[in-house]
DNA sequence: ACCTGAACACCGTTCAAGT
DNA sequence: ACCTGAACACCGTTCAAGT
C-alpha cells in the first residue's frame, strides 16, 4: 500500500492530493489516518502536523477536487452561455473522474454559507456571478440562475457517478417488477451523456429566455 | 439519551426506525452502534440481531425515509403530471423533516440497479412507470422523464437541505468576494420553495411538450 | 522542524456465557 | 429467545520523546 517511497517533504497540499488519490483507489470507506499515513510512507500521526483533523481533511479532499474544474474555464469572452457549458463539462469530467469523492463534493457543508456545491469556493462563485453580470443580468436573475445551475449540476452528476459504481455490484437481484426490468436498457448508466447535455440545454435555454424575453417566447413578435 | 425505557420488544423495524429519530437529534456522525443500542436501552451488541451491521443499518435508514413518501401518494387517477408533482412535493417534505438522513437518500448505492435516488425502492420507481405507461408514453419516453425526475430531486433536495443546515453554523467568514456578498439576500435558502416549484414546473412542461409534441411549441398552430 | 511510540477513549463486530 | 460481558482488531487524537 506505500505509494511515495521517495518522499520529497510533505505539506498540506501533498497530503490532501495523496487522500483524493487514496480514496479513487480504495474508496472513501477505507481511507484512516493512519492508513494514509502509511501510504505516504509516514506513521498516521504525523499528517496532523498538516491537518486539523479527519473531517478537516476530507473538506479538503473535496475543495480539492471541485477545484480542479478552475483550471479548464478559461475567462475566454464567449459569453456566459459557453461559459456555464464548459464549467459543467468541466465540472462533470472532474465528477467522472473521481466517482468516489464526488458524494463528498456533494454533500459536505461548504466552506461559506451562499456557496452551493458541487462549486465550494467563494472564488468559483464569484466568478461565475461575475460573468452573469456582465452579461447584464441584474442581481436576482444572476443568483437564481446560479441557484438552478448548482441543483442541475449536482444532480445528475451524483445520479450519473452513483449509477455508474453500480454497475459493477449486484446484479442477481429477486424482486425486480415488470416495468423496471423491461425498461432496464433504457435506465443504463450510457444514456447519462446525452441526459446531462439535453439537461444542461434546456436549462440555459430557460434561463436565456429570461434574460431576453423578446426572444423565445410565442405570442410576443419579435424585435 | 435513553429513550424508549419502557422498550416493548425490539425488532428490526423498531432499531431502524430509532436511528433515524437518532440521527435527526443528534446527526449522523453521532450514530454508533453503541449509542444506539444506549438510545434504545440495550446494549449495542444486541442490535446484531436484527441488523447485520452498521453499514446495512444506514442502507435500511435511508430505505425507510424514502419510503415515508409512499404512504402519501396515493393512486388517484389525476394524471400523470398531478402524480408526478405530488411525488416531487412528498419527497421534498420528506427531505426537509430529516435533513441529516437525506444525504445518505441521496449517496447510498440503492438496493438494485436501475433505481436512482432518491427513489430507492423498486416499488415505487415501478408505481411511478406504471403511470407513465399509462399515460400513454413509450418506454424509452417514460424512462427519460423518469431520469430527469430523479435527478432533479437529487439536486435541489440536496441543495436544500445542506444549505438549511448551514443557517445554523458560522456567520464570520472572511474572505467573500464582493458580488457573492452583495447577493447573498438572493442566495440565502427561503427562495428554496420558489425555486423547486419553477424548476419542477419546467421539467414537466419539458415532459408534457415531448409526450404531445402537438402542443406546448411555437410556430405550429394550437388544434 | 519533523516524525515516532505510547497511551487514551472509543469504535464495529464476534462469540461464549448468562437468563 | 434474547441480551450481556469480555475480547479483538482497529480507530482518531494527544503528547512527550526522539532525531
Amino acid at each position: 500500500m506505500a505509494h511515495d517511497a521517495a518522499r520529497p517533504g510533505l505539506d498540506r497540499a501533498r497530503v490532501v492530493a495523496a487522500a483524493v488519490r487514496f480514496i479513487d483507489e480504495y474508496g472513501l470507506g477505507e481511507l484512516t489516518m493512519r492508513r494514509l499515513g502509511a501510504y505516504l510512507g509516514v506513521e498516521g500521526m504525523a499528517l496532523y502536523r498538516y491537518v486539523p483533523g479527519r473531517e478537516a481533511l476530507l473538506d479538503a479532499v473535496a475543495d480539492a477536487v471541485a477545484g480542479e474544474v478552475a483550471g479548464e474555464s478559461r475567462d475566454l469572452p464567449d459569453g456566459w452561455v459557453e461559459h456555464l457549458r464548459r464549467l459543467a463539462h468541466g465540472m462533470r469530467r472532474v465528477a467522472l473522474a473521481h466517482p468516489e469523492v464526488f458524494p463528498l463534493v456533494a454533500t459536505r457543508p461548504a466552506a461559506a454559507p451562499l456557496i452551493r456545491p458541487p462549486l465550494r469556493s467563494p472564488r468559483a462563485v464569484e466568478s461565475l456571478l461575475r460573468v452573469l453580470k456582465a452579461a447584464g443580468f441584474p442581481d436576482d436573475a444572476a443568483a437564481a440562475v446560479y441557484r438552478s445551475f448548482s441543483g442541475f449540476l449536482l444532480g445528475h452528476l451524483l445520479l450519473e457517478v452513483t449509477a455508474a459504481g453500480m454497475e459493477t455490484v449486484s446484479e442477481q437481484i429477486p424482486d425486480i417488477p415488470p416495468i423496471v426490468r423491461r425498461l432496464r436498457p433504457q435506465l443504463t448508466a450510457d444514456r447519462a451523456a446525452i441526459d446531462f447535455e439535453e439537461a444542461l440545454d434546456a436549462l440555459l435555454s430557460r434561463a436565456e429566455a429570461r434574460h431576453r424575453p423578446r426572444l423565445g417566447l410565442p405570442r410576443i413578435p419579435q424585435e
